[in-house]
DNA sequence: CAGGTGACACAAG
DNA sequence: TCTTGTGCCACCT
């Protein structure tokens, strides 16, 4: 079994800071998963006891079954949200941004 | 062994 | 900027 995978992610997951939130790619880089999806997967097995709240896509937004709660929950943590989207540049966790190489400069 | 699925990501219109 | 469509890759039936 990939027990050890999944024991990655959710480790990954559970470090996400409160007010804090990471991407299901990010996620899958720092715990190493061989796909973003297999993020999914886990969560959605084995993420009961994880803030899976803190995880979302990579533009920002999350799944339309969960988007209610997802968004309620973040809030509850500081997170504002527009519109059922989430500012990433500002609630981006730092330690997710820090494994990506590159990042556009004139984007700021 | 083969087919279907998904809490994603990226490209194109 | 938002909406569709396609690709991905591992997991499940």
């Amino acid at each position: 079994m990939d027990e050890q995978l999944h024991e990655l992610v959710r480790e990954t997951v559970r470090a996400i800071p409160a007010g804090r939130v990471a991407t299901y790619g990010d996620v899958a880089d720092l715990s190493r998963a061989p796909s973003p999806r297999l993020v999914g997967q886990v969560l959605n097995q084995d993420g009961h006891d994880l803030p899976w709240h803190r995880v979302l896509r990579a533009n920002g937004t999350c799944a339309p079954h969960i988007a209610e709660e997802q968004l309620q929950r973040l809030r509850a943590e500081g997170v504002v949200d527009d519109g059922g989207k989430v500012d990433l540049r500002r609630y981006r966790w730092e330690e997710a941004v820090k494994e990506r190489p590159e990042e556009p400069p004139g984007l700021w």
